[in-house]
DNA sequence: CCCTCTTTGCGTATGGCCTACGCAAATTAG
DNA sequence: CTAATTTGCGTAGGCCATACGCAAAGAGGG
């Protein structure tokens, strides 16, 4: 049993005697977690989270054992239940709402996407939240290793668009103008049209022209398109996969190697 | 000009007067990425970084304002050149092209996901990748918002895949046995196949049964084929919109809006 | 040649961070 | 009541970024 399920699973042996302990390592997830929502992940640190809790920061070492345990658990502790798919939609309808809640849980706990993922889901809410995208695929023409493929790089999409919107939204915050109209003007005197003349045409049809380019509902609907092509293209896989089936010409899948 | 261009492209006026500076801020972003390269980017501080250049600490000082300059005068030096597109090609085969060009400066610089993206491309270097992709769109049906919406589709999946993959090797590094044998194993203690059953399935078939499920090749071949379904996306909304304009029946795409 | 002004090099110091260690206080088993 | 065990936490060490101030080095004007 590898030490992370351990962990996350709360399956560590309580003690029996000694001194009784006023805290849980759930207690100190959660005030991480309130810290983490307040004031960012910057704020996390072991002094900061025992204040909160009103006790010395060392206290905090009988409970976690260092601080990228206490990520460890508020990776997991951070999740809701994933949201419930109604009975009778398709694979594609149930994807598009678990990937809006993924969203949601980011817009919860912004600092989620940066904790960093070392290794495998093993806790208990990642594994459901796993198990629910699985879920959507499982009457599809895709055999098990494809749908974990397809949830993989799902994951990694909506997990890389979370990030780049968090440092995004951090760069913003502390530097609006270069998100301005500065932006295209500075591209307008330092893009050379010989150089690059794709980047200057995108540039002179004005498609970096507006007050500012940070703009939630824009990034939404970027997210929600993006999301779209990657599903169209994973229902022309299923469709390649049906058709070869039903021609039952014999296993191999016409999926283009490169 | 928002500061990031000043920065990146150069453009502080030099010194007149007094003593001669001994370095440039390419020495200290070029010792930097030796750092980096060779000791990961938590071992970047001002202080190792000026110990690689024998200068003091504060030194460096003079030449960047802060450590997070450095990290953005970083993340442009990092760049080569990105690969010609031979001439004639089609924007699929580009567009493979480029992506595992930014998988080759990831392996030379695994770091570089880690940086922030701290605003839109700046620096020259960015721009000329950013330039070189939006090439490969040009003579397609897609407008320019649409072709910079793909483009930043694409960095977004690239981006995400790049940083997941250096989280899972720092974590296969020093925690290698959560990516084992060990990892199915417990996943057929935890998993109640009354409250994930499309997991336990998934569990049953085997898919995690390898001697170790951090494999580079395996992560290469999906990364290729979930590039291929997001193009895959791409091409049936390409061929939407031309047969859209063929038919001229006026204007509107059928890109389904959610 | 010298004086002044500018710029660099860098020592010192402050305030953060994680955490190893050791001891006192609390609690339980026997 | 005693011994064993476990918690609470003070202290301290070793990292980190960086503000500040002063000495050294060089350029321009007289």
């Amino acid at each position: 049993m590898p030490a992370d399920f351990a962990l996350l699973w709360g399956l560590r042996d309580a003690p029996r005697r000694g001194r009784r302990p006023t805290l849980t390592a759930a207690d100190v997830t959660k005030a991480a977690i309130a810290v983490a929502d307040a004031e960012g992940l910057g704020a996390v640190s072991m002094a900061r989270v025992a204040a909160e809790l009103g006790n010395s920061t060392m206290a905090l070492y009988r409970y976690v054992r260092s601080k990228d345990e206490l990520l460890t658990l508020m990776s997991d502790a951070a999740l809701d239940d994933p949201p419930e798919l109604p009975a009778g939609g398709d694979w594609r309808a149930g994807i598009t709402l678990l990937a809006r809640g993924m969203l949601d849980v980011w817009n919860r706990h912004p600092w989620y996407v940066q904790l960093p993922v070392s290794g495998p889901p093993a806790g208990p809410r990642n594994l459901q939240w796993f198990d629910r995208i699985l879920s959507t695929l499982t009457d599809t023409p895709l055999d098990e290793g494809e749908q974990v493929g397809v949830v993989m790089g799902l994951l990694t999409f909506v997990h890389g668009e979370m990030r780049l919107r968090s440092e995004l939204a951090a760069g913003y915050r502390n530097n609006p103008e270069s998100f301005g109209r500065a932006y295209g003007a500075a591209l307008r005197h330092l893009v050379d049209p010989r150089e690059m003349p794709a980047l200057r045409r995108i540039v002179d049809a004005g498609v970096f022209d507006y007050d500012t380019l940070y703009d939630e509902p824009d990034l939404d609907a970027d997210f929600t398109k993006t999301l779209d092509l990657y599903l169209d293209g994973v229902a022309a896989h299923m469709a390649r996969l049906a058709q070869d089936r039903s021609q039952s010409t014999g296993g191999d899948s016409r999926y283009p190697s490169v």
